[in-house]
DNA sequence: CGTGTTATTGACCAACATCAAACTTAGTGG
DNA sequence: CCACTAAGTTTGATGTTGGTCAATAACACG
């Protein structure tokens, strides 16, 4: 498990330093933080809706996602996570979960006690700055998936999450790595976007024969990602990455 | 105009009180930060995608909203602000504004430096946390949003912006104060909930026929609020307001 | 090879959008 | 105080997106 402990710290400072530069110390301080491994099999819940955690997650293989269920029985998908998010930061400042955090594929995660965080956030104002920037940015990307949602045909919003997605996984190298593979079944499409997966399974077809995307069983790939963003109208301003990064 | 200035203070204090207890020293240090006031008309925007502000605004009388314009032209309402609200509070941790701010109602708002937040933060954790807190509690609502528009039908969505609205007026004491009159034209509504202005008039009359809610031209109001909620199913727990207050 | 999960297809239907016109209301200026 | 205007609301007719239901096909795994 060793090497899973230096992966999620690898991770976690990548992502922070994609939104902001960290000094060696900065470093340090976050490599000083206690990681308790967690293996996950699919749709493990991390964290419940109604929890009072006194720990946050930190994703380090695998994918996440955060979801909450409404009183009809629906369940709706509000984000998907990467190794190097924490998507119950939050817990630190709002005891109670409003959301469940599940994982979407095979994964491990490191739970990080709330006293480490806050431990590191008084002693340096930089990764106060950055953790506090990046639930910002985790914000920014519902009021997105809120605008798209109420504004965007199902066909566009599609569009729009794989590039976003895809935007995400290469900010932080690992489309590169790994290439471009986004695992999820078309149900977990739905309930993310707000359709059926019925209509899921007809506008991915769309966009495969447009030639836009490619699809291996629940493997998502893009086969064209100048026409992908054309079509979604992207643009990742709202992901507030380090203008320094961009391509 | 010296009298906003004290209102102002008063409604973030109070505000911030919903959230969290603060000490004597904690108001002392809220009323140290400048108010630079601003009258505004209703569209007038307070500060436009794309700014780089160096101050955030606090909503002093009147109500602002958050929109975003789409690529197609259609705009997108994130959310409703109403005095003692810094809708623009994140301004401090990302520097370029993804979306806009605007007047719903003719409105007095008070801008704020950053620097003296900043300067607040040092001087006091628990204003740094309670802050912190409330820009995590308008993702909670971003959340809630979404998922309410994906998930849910016109009615429901509309009976919810109801009860959020009248629950976030009561929590800071404006509902007793001045009764629950949420001013906003069907147009508003429409690009809140992600509906035509049509349907939206539709969905109102409804309401009213089932003596769930009034409105006098673009004035609303509840008209049966254990009715309107147990429509809604709607459940505050996502505010995170301070148990204490609940009644 | 079964067995459970996911993907695909077709038929049908509901929610909601669009378009266009008429009606109300609240100013505004003479 | 009334006519005029602009903004918002209401209504009806019609169209479209995407939901629901149900059956079949394709995989994946023990």
């Amino acid at each position: 498990m060793k090497p899973d402990i230096e992966t999620g710290y690898a991770a976690l400072i990548r992502s922070l330093e994609v939104i902001g530069p960290l000094s060696e110390r900065d470093r340090e301080l976050v490599r000083s933080m206690p990681l308790r491994l967690q293996a996950l099999q699919d749709d493990d819940d991390v964290v419940s809706e109604g929890d009072l955690p006194k720990e946050s997650c930190l994703v380090i293989r695998g994918w996440l996602f955060r979801y909450k269920t409404l009183p009809n029985g629906r369940r709706a998908i509000l984000s998907f996570h990467l190794p190097g998010d924490i998507p119950d930061l939050q817990s630190l400042h709002l005891t109670k979960m409003d959301h469940s955090v599940a994982a979407l594929t095979p994964s491990v995660v490191g739970f990080v006690p709330h006293d480490a965080l806050r431990e590191v956030h008084q002693q340096s104002e930089q990764l106060l700055h950055l953790f506090w920037r990046r639930s910002l940015i985790d914000a920014a990307m519902f009021r997105e998936w809120l605008a798209s949602a109420t504004q965007l045909t199902g066909e566009e919003r599609m569009a729009r999450l794989f590039c976003e997605t895809f935007y995400r996984m290469r900010v932080i190298g690992l489309a590169e790595e790994r290439g471009f593979q986004f695992p999820a079944t078309q149900v977990e499409l739905g309930d993310a976007l707000g359709m059926s997966s019925v209509h899921v399974n007809r506008v991915l077809q769309k966009l495969r024969r447009d030639g836009l995307i490619t699809s291996v069983g629940q493997q998502h790939g893009i086969a064209d990602w100048a026409r992908l963003q054309e079509l979604a109208h992207y643009n990742p301003d709202y992901l507030h990455m380090n203008p320094a990064l961009r391509e």
